[in-house]
DNA sequence: AATTGATTGTAAATAGATTCACAAACAGGG
DNA sequence: CCCTGTTTGTGAATCTATTTACAATCAATT
């Protein structure tokens, strides 16, 4: 699949994950690093690395490997990480409550600015610093917050129900907690975070065959 | 990449989908399903479906479909969910104790029996039902209750270090939420929970290019 | 300034995954 | 009991991703 422009959706995916180890190898104080050594921490071919980066430019020197600092700001370039993301939760429950509070999202320029639930009992209430507000309202509010980005910690039985009125209120990226595998557009991103499915595919490794 | 038998891995990763599919359209009261119909619903060609199925035998009638509630057997036994897996969960801080008392698990067949942290202000403390041990504990704990997979809840700095012990101490499956991704032997499953890597993976598409 | 050793970027080859396409199988009429 | 309309299971074809392999490049050293 390389669904938008010519670059592979499965190299796409696999950037977050180069990002993350440049990261630490520069506050480690190293400054330049070959496709081998990063491969080599990464469990990834040298190769890989090298035809992954090729899709968007020349970044590396021969004979010397790849300046962290450069690459580091190439990569936040292409995956649009030099700007902060404005992201909406969806559903102030306790699992909405610690993802409003989670310290991991500001460093990597994600910002969650509003909070969303239907239960009269919760609009109004604040939450991690943040009034929650009617979902009713989200259309409204999110443009005016300037959201870019919506997670989803609803039910799994009104998942799909408040994610069809994301996508109607234009939303084109959502994070969705719920254990259900929704529908959206194609032109909409969504990308499920799901722990019993990742234990569920490890368990046939586990299985004796 | 096969890595084991002749199933492909992402063929193992999909099963989960199928099953929870399935499993939603086996309590909404539907117990015949076409690949044609299964395949809409979770936005995948019916080819692929049948082709991933059959890598494991013929469970559908040719004409009709597949018996929802055959399939769910079926699909369960090949994944090694007609069993109760235990989990060790380590870091009994904020994400460790909503992970020791989230209901999810436990309906699948995923049960936390037993949790550590290397804080002696944290060990011998009761979170969620658990007494806390101290990690320096785990391979005779982890035996004692008779674990098989692990989920690492601890600081990314430390990620490494922990993981390093849990394969020592023999585990071979780990769900990993540290925001570090990490080394381990080819015979050690390992899976990350990471939001913020999925999130870094839509804002390239995001983007304005 | 030539030589060495390392490492990139990429074209071509290989490997792997998905889709196509159709014979075989089955249920439900008539 | 024989059509008719479906839908499976799967080999073959296609498409996609990864790996190989090497010329081009660069820094360091003599
Ligand atoms: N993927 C994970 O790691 C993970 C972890 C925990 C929970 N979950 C899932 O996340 C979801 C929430 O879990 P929780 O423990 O926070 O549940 P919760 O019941 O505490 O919270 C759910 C919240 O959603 C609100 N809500 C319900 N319908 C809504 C709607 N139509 N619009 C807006 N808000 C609505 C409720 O009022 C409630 O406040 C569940 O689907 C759960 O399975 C996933
Ligand atoms: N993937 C996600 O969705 C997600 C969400 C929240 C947090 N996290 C990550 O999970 C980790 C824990 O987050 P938290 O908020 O619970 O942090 P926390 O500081 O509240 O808890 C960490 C716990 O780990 C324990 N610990 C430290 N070193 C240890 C060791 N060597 N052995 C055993 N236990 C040890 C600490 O004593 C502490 O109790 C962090 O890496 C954080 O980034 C991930």
């Amino acid at each position: 699949m390389t669904t938008n422009s010519g670059v592979p959706e499965v190299v796409v995916d696999r950037l977050p994950q180069y990002l993350r180890a440049l990261s630490q190898l520069e506050s480690s104080g190293i400054d330049v690093i070959s496709s081998q050594q990063l491969g080599e921490l990464l469990q990834v071919t040298p190769a890989q690395i090298r035809k992954d980066l090729s899709y968007f430019g020349r970044f590396g020197k021969q004979g010397r490997g790849y300046s962290i600092s450069h690459l580091l700001g190439r990569l936040r370039n292409i995956l649009g990480l030099d700007q902060t993301w404005n992201v909406a939760v969806i559903g102030v429950g306790r699992l909405g409550r610690s993802i409003i509070s989670y310290p991991g999202f500001q460093p990597e320029g994600f910002r969650v600015v509003c909070a969303f639930d239907s239960d009269s009992g919760v609009v109004g209430q604040v939450a991690g610093g943040l009034t929650v507000y009617d979902f009713a309202d989200y259309a409204e509010v999110a443009k005016r917050e300037n959201v870019q980005i919506a997670i989803v910690a609803v039910p799994a039985n009104v998942a799909q129900a408040v994610i069809d009125d994301l996508v109607a209120a234009g939303v084109k990226s959502i994070l969705n907690y719920a254990p259900k595998s929704a529908l959206t557009p194609a032109d909409v991103r969504i990308r499920n975070v799901d722990p019993v499915v990742s234990l569920q595919s490890m368990t046939y490794y586990l299985s004796a065959r």
